[in-house]
RNA sequence: GCGGCCGUGGCGAAGCUGGUUAACGCACCGGAUUGUGGCUCCGGCACGCAUGGGUUCGAAUCCCAUCGGUCGCCCCA
């Protein structure tokens, strides 16, 4: 084989691209009763936004963008989240403006991240988001995470956990930093490697470290939420209050860390109970990012969003056996026999079609038993038959694909019963 | 960027302590059955075992390299 597909892409072929389409419908009728908007940006923004915005020491920007030059000179990215290109979108537009605030956004798209390739995690994947710009109001932040939790809920998902924590602001952040730094300091020789590293680079990721989990350390390692200021102490009280009053169980987890640099306040992550599909466990990520629009140029704007994967729902409904409802079959298969019917296939489909009948008929020369097998195997709910016979009469034999019951009918009259049956 | 496993027909999969013709199953095509499928029977379907070197009288089978897949680490959706 001379050419291949690109590592970590994938061809979604007509076996599963069903399947797509009822996840992708689903996200836009969620959104719709959450009187979200669709906003479609580019696949590829300046490689600037997304350094800014995502965060320069993130994993993402040090090694995992896809960019390049255009023929202008310019630096490009193929874009690896949604996020900073809503914001920037926000700002250029000046959705600040608009009437009815908060802007309330979603997109569904690929995304691209130049990782190594394993179960659940692809170089290009695609996502499903949501953003709500303009609010600070706790309300908010519960909507957004009720529609992600309602989202997996109504395809029939279980064991779903969500998981919430907040960041704080600013100043929150660095004195809970300064305090971990402080507590693990003095022993981190007693840690992983990874961990030692951690120190320096995020020190809120030594509480999730898997080797080192029960050292004695870990226990009475600073809280984030010990170190809130009382108006985002407040903020977080209020959020799980909503949660609350909507039925939506959660467990707060202090470790609960966001890997991009725009993430304050609100945190939450929706995770799969258990071990998850191979070593994946987190279904969706989200938090509020106040200050990135401003960051990017725009006007002070507090924003909440969350982004989920595509590929690792169908994952998930895969590994616990939930079965979509594909709509599978056409309505009918045309089997001609000898010349002078094949050459009034066309004609008859044709008609077939224009009616609204899914209809079908054989281009390979197939011999009649073929093509009654391309029936079955299409699923074909009925047969029509035409030969030198029925050319004659203007009629044709139609066939019950199912039962085996057939009849010799006018054409006309054959349709009408198709589409009679079938709802055409 | 690092590590484990793997790479034989459209698919699944034997063969892998080296030795004429590369099992078998599924799918597909044809025939038995020249106007009717799903069952049965018969037949067909890999100038070739990821690619390139090497060892050998001889390699799908051993060695090396490269490429690819997959799973995991890091990190994330």
């Amino acid at each position: 084989m001379k050419y291949k597909i690109p590592r970590g892409t994938q061809d979604i072929l007509p076996a599963t691209s069903p399947l797509w389409r009822i996840v992708e419908e689903k996200a836009h009728d969620l959104c719709r009763r959450y009187n979200y908007k669709e906003i479609r940006t580019p696949m590829f923004e300046q490689t600037e936004l997304f350094a800014r915005g995502v965060g320069d020491t993130t994993d993402i920007v040090q090694k995992e963008m896809y960019t390049f030059e255009d023929r202008g000179g310019r630096s490009l990215t193929l874009r690896p989240e949604g996020t900073a290109s809503v914001a920037r979108s926000y700002a250029e537009n000046k959705m600040h403006g608009w009437a009815d605030q908060p802007v309330k956004l979603y997109y569904i798209g690929p995304m691209f991240r130049y990782e190594r390739p394993q179960s659940g995690r692809m170089r290009q994947f695609v996502q499903f988001g949501v953003e709500a710009m303009g609010s600070d109001d706790p309300a908010i932040d519960a909507e957004v995470i009720a529609l992600a939790m309602n989202f997996y809920q109504e395809l029939g998902l279980k064991g779903l956990k969500l998981v919430i924590n907040s960041l704080g602001d600013k100043e929150s952040r660095n004195a809970h930093r300064s305090a971990l730094v402080n507590h693990f300091e003095p022993r981190i020789s007693e840690f992983c490697g990874d961990c030692q590293q951690r120190l320096e680079t995020n020190p809120l990721r030594i509480l999730d470290c898997k080797k080192d989990r029960d050292h004695e350390l870990m226990a009475t390692a600073p809280s984030i939420l010990d170190y809130l200021s009382d108006e985002s102490s407040a903020y977080f009280k209020n959020v799980q209050r909503y949660l609350e009053s909507m039925n939506i169980p959660y467990t707060v987890d202090s470790g609960l860390v966001r890997g991009l640099d725009y993430y304050n306040s609100t945190a939450f992550e929706i995770m799969l109970e258990g071990d998850g599909f191979g070593a994946i466990t987190t279904l969706m990520g989200g938090g509020r990012y106040n200050g990135l629009v401003e960051d990017l140029g725009g006007p002070e704007t507090p924003g909440i969003g969350f982004a989920l994967s595509l590929e690792r729902l169908l994952m998930a409904l895969e590994t616990q056996g939930i079965e979509l409802p594909v709509e599978e079959g056409i309505d009918a298969y045309l089997v001609t026999m000898g010349d002078n019917a094949k050459q009034h296939a066309p004609a008859l489909l044709h008609r077939l079609r224009a009616a609204g009948i899914a209809a079908e008929a054989d281009y390979m020369n197939k011999k009649m038993k073929g093509q009654f097998k391309a029936a079955d195997r299409q699923k074909a709910a009925f047969t029509l038959v035409i030969g030198d016979d029925e050319l004659e009469n203007g009629t044709v034999v139609l066939k019950n694909t199912e039962t085996g019951e057939q009849e010799n009918i006018p054409e006309e009259k054959a349709i009408e019963k198709i589409k009679e049956e079938r709802g055409a």
